[in-house]
DNA sequence: ATTTTGAATTATGAATTCATTATTAAGTAA
DNA sequence: TTACTTAATAATGAATTCATAATTCAAAAT
């Protein structure tokens, strides 16, 4: 043992651990739609695999919450509901705060300077109209902000909410005003980052992620209204 | 479909979900200890049942932190640490503190009365020295608040969470002075429901819950001390 | 005596097979 | 035609089988 110490192992994840993240990018990327069976011998099929590990998968994402299991009757993708959301925005909500303090406490200058450095991209991309990069530098926020936290359970329960919500995030169009104020609400987390303020930082969190909230409940309600509209629902 | 319809359909649980349900309760119960290796063959056999379902009852449990899997090379009970505790502790925090406020909007008389009753019987056990009955009242009463909440997905949280370190809750035994300490509390934790204080209510919850994480937290502290002092450790 | 190498054993990963339950289709009777 | 029954088909649940990787143990070499 002198030259093989810092030689990392050979990672290799299990096919079903593959499968499940492929599934649930499937899931919140839309490829399989919402309410949709899962038909377990044609995903076979499509992705190469066998019964086994797909159910495996399957059983995970239950326990996820993506999904909801039938007995003897399937998968299905759990649809997103107004009562979803109202479920879990809050949760979200108080998730967000807790990690707000928490980086308060641990955040390295390295990661506000980051934070920095996205957000004035971020706001380079508002002006631009550019839609994809605003989300994506404003998605990596959040993120610093979890990591800062150095909770690896506190992210993976908001990493769990999240994937149950963006679908819905993604699709709901912002409109200007309320993309303004998501801009300024921006500017006074980093403020508060700053100034090291947990429990503001933490009250900034739960409004911002309030405000998203309501733009996404409003267009979910749209959404519900044409749907309904469309094809009349059974009991 | 005249008498017929208010039938409920028989529930047959699928195998894996009893499995689910059954190791949940070993490996909090401590019938399997922490570290432990979970030997597949044998569970099959002590169990009655084939290693597809186990297998798919042990990803189930992966995923929800009672155990790691570790490729090729089967599952292991995860052991509690001192910083799990640090970190799922204010993390149940920020979930009880929730649910106090949510409870204090949704709450009816009915589950206050019985909040109160269940309290009641708590003290009178905590004066009678009877400590499992005790934690049974104690138990309810925080079942009680998060029924109230009326957010299943909050409470499935909390549940996971709480199974994590229920082992550790149960084996710590409280100092007399810590025990009258947490009935206080909880007088608080009525005071506030009564007079509907969300705010308060869940600055009284936290409160409570690091007290316990306190002792909890003592033990581990024992706890480890002792095994480290019985076997040496491995690098 | 200690370490290393390689075969034998055991355990895990995944595919296949068998059994059971749901769904669909067809046929019959009202 | 419509409703109901029954047979056929397909899908799911679970056990078994096969393949592969890890572990153990014994023998050989230093």
């Amino acid at each position: 043992m002198s030259a093989l110490n810092h030689v990392a192992s050979i990672k290799r994840p299990s096919l079903h651990e593959e499968l499940t993240e492929r599934l649930r990018n499937m899931i919140v990327e839309g490829a399989l739609t919402a309410g949709e069976k899962v038909p377990e011998k044609a995903l076979c099929e499509k992705l190469g695999v066998s019964r086994t590990p797909m159910r495996e998968a399957l059983k995970v994402l239950a326990a996820e919450n993506l999904l909801t299991l039938e007995p003897n009757r399937g998968a299905r993708v759990r649809a997103i509901t107004i009562e979803d959301l109202e479920e879990v925005f809050p949760l979200m909500g108080a998730l967000e705060a807790l990690a707000g303090e928490l980086a308060c406490k641990n955040m390295t200058k390295a990661q506000l300077a980051e934070i920095k450095k996205s957000h004035k991209q971020m706001v380079r991309h508002f002006h631009a109209e550019d839609l994809p990069e605003y989300f994506r530098h404003n998605q990596r926020i959040h993120e610093i902000i979890m990591d800062a936290a150095a909770n690896p359970t506190l992210s993976a329960m908001y990493l769990s909410l999240a994937a149950r919500v963006r679908r819905a995030r993604y699709l709901a169009n912002m409109s200007s005003a309320r993309w303004q104020q998501a801009v300024n609400e921006h500017e006074e987390i980093i403020t508060a980052l700053e100034s090291k303020d947990g429990q503001l930082l933490g009250s900034i969190l739960k409004r911002h992620l309030e405000n998203k909230f309501e733009t996404v409940r409003q267009w979910l309600l749209q959404q519900e209204a044409e749907t309904d509209s469309g094809k009349s629902s059974g009991s």
